[in-house]
DNA sequence: GAATCGGCGTGCAACGTTGTCCATGAAAAG
DNA sequence: CTTTTCATGGACAACGTTGCACGCCGATTC
């Protein structure tokens, strides 16, 4: 294997390699294996026209030289094999869980995944999707975007596009989202059936969305207007933010209400966090004097600790279908698929009969 | 702006243009300023021999066309502007906090990131590092890296690479690491002074890797070694994995000792989560009969109703700074440097001074 | 006033692929 | 035995950049 003397590296002007040494490439594999250049490209796009004895050859060839196709010079001429994934904070707990499902589903595929966090700015986040164009990505997958229905649209009409987590469907491109909705109706039944009445729900404000173009909580808001008004019962909403302070500020000024609610709703685990640090500074028991529940199911609220009651919507799942829908669109569907995930309660210990069902019945009677 | 009749687009064979309309190149802005492609190409490197207007014209025309570079063909030659980043999982609590510093301080650079979750394998982690290589990536951040020590010199031989949580310094590369001794010491020091004597610390396999090259929980188990018998203390160490299941198996299997332990010091937060259901589990109150500590104080740990003692090594700061030095990698420098972030011991609400202190002291003498 | 210099703009050859078009020769059909 | 067909492999022109080499021209120097 040694190469000294008579085997001139190539007769170039450049003398002083880098030390770095150049990459293998197609012409290498093809003087190797004693044929064209296009032999081997042909080889190697799986394309017609290949002799067996040919395919076998460069087969050795590429393995014997480990050869790795150069995935600028492929984006110069068709694809890149790269997928982008724009999703809003990698530090939040639900999101992550989305992107490895993705990551799982394209593992066993020849593309990559380029992901990006930029924020909930949607400036912000159309500069990483337009960075992540100038790098040819074949596919674009974004979780909860906060831009314009418009502005999503024209991109989609340039590239292959999935949307998660954003209701209302779309011409151009695929959306996976859980059944927000549905799920907040279980959370209401479940907390209905345990004998609430004066149950207060925490969202966000909407971003500007308009239905039925929204980002999940807002059909979780609705959701659980729809199955309170079912019930009977009063809607009560605080509008903060989805992070553990925001439930912690909500559930303060939930509590300061008269008469008190007996359970809050987080629209999210970890705003249902910050409700269970309000409650217990204010010397709340968890379920008997306040039932608190959440919305995700993230890894957190499993743990004996905490054991949030609240709504499974299979992040995992989640991914690994939009990346399977991106890869289908990739190869030429035209027409929108909306896939939908269906939601599961999950009760825990932080949900149970409200210890003051009978004094509460009657405070609802006498005020109304 | 309309173009319709005698504007021919361009004398192509290509008839039929698939809707997606092409992209702006450098020739587009070179013909809509009126000079060659060349001097645009200059400006937007910022090359010298560009006069004053000429910029301007040409910044002009690439702002009215809305020109971006096209990365495909950058990589091509020269630079891709893109990071590679590795770590081992998304959805662990510690290392998104790392990226998220990265994508911070990148944030003001041209430079992109792409993240790969590539799990605990070496092979898996070793194909992640190649498919970033064949993306033409100008440099590579590892977090927590399991390939051997040869491996990651002759990456780094080829690209620039800084490497987090793994200590013992490189030649090819440089690293940016916790002080993971110190602050084990720091940990058993807060436990000792409360009274504690018997320590129990869990830990992970080495993972076949040979000191000084050690990742950050070999190093935390050397601290805690080293700072039990400074003290005069026996060291007691567990076996599993960092993760929530876990730290319960090893704090079911501290618990069955005896005498049995009043600390347990788990190796990261999530295992510290799983010893705390354990106690939960066996009826102890924390941490009145038993004190629970983490390391890596991981947002869960911050929340009221978890509150757990921990040491602090800022995922940000860490990821900021291996940016930082990354950056300096690409424009040239070949020395490593090794950045060490200060461990800060965060005391909350799992630890105390032991209940049974008495009582233990005189098992301690009569064990001896 | 001629020679030299330096600033500025242009021309052009890579870079490593893809995919179309073309030449070759063997097999099949007449 | 000649013509057509078809499978196979090779040549080659893009793709959008970078950065070097060159040529022009006005200004400085002798």
């Amino acid at each position: 294997m040694k190469d000294k003397g008579n085997a001139p590296q190539e007769t170039s002007h450049d003398g002083a390699i880098s030390s770095k040494s150049r990459r293998t490439t197609l012409q290498d594999v093809a003087s190797e294996a004693g044929v064209s250049f296009s032999a081997v490209s042909k080889v190697i796009r799986g394309a017609s026209g290949v002799s067996p004895e040919m395919r076998s050859k460069v087969t050795a060839a590429i393995e014997k030289l480990g050869y790795r196709p150069h995935a600028g010079a492929r984006a110069m001429r068709g694809k890149s094999f790269t997928i982008g994934v724009v999703l809003v904070e990698l530090t939040s707990p639900f999101q992550p869980e989305v992107v490895q499902g993705i990551s799982d589903e394209l593992e066993t595929s020849p593309y990559q995944e380029i992901i990006v966090a930029a924020g909930i700015a949607p400036e912000r986040q159309q500069r990483a999707v337009e960075a992540l164009i100038d790098r040819q990505v074949d596919g674009l997958i974004l979780i909860a975007p906060w831009t314009t229905a418009e502005w999503l649209e024209d991109i989609a009409a340039k590239i292959p596009t999935v949307v998660v987590a954003r209701h209302g469907g779309a011409r151009n491109f695929d959306t996976v989202v859980d059944d927000d909705y549905e799920g907040a109706r279980l959370m209401v039944d479940h907390l209905v059936g345990l004998g609430h009445r004066r149950i207060v729900h925490t969202s966000m404000p909407s971003g500007g969305l308009t239905r039925p173009f929204v980002l999940s909580h807002t059909a979780r808001l609705d959701g659980y207007e729809q199955a309170m008004k079912r019930h009977g019962l009063e809607p009560e909403v605080i509008v903060t933010s989805y992070s553990e302070k925001g439930g912690y500020q909500a559930a303060l000024q939930a509590l300061a209400g008269t008469p008190r609610p007996t359970a809050i709703f987080a629209g999210a685990d970890v705003a249902a966090l910050g409700v269970l640090r309000a409650a217990e500074e204010q010397g709340l028991m968890v379920p008997e004097d306040l039932t608190v529940t959440g919305y995700d199911n993230i890894y957190v609220s499993t743990i004996g600790r905490i054991s949030l009651t609240t709504v499974d919507q299979s992040g995992q799942l989640t991914g690994a279908n939009s990346a399977k829908l991106l890869l289908e669109r990739i190869n030429g569907r035209e027409t929108p698929k909306n896939y939908v995930v269906a939601p599961r309660l999950i009760p825990r210990a932080t949900s149970g009969p409200p210890a003051t069902a009978t004094l509460q019945s009657q405070a609802e009677l006498s005020s109304t």
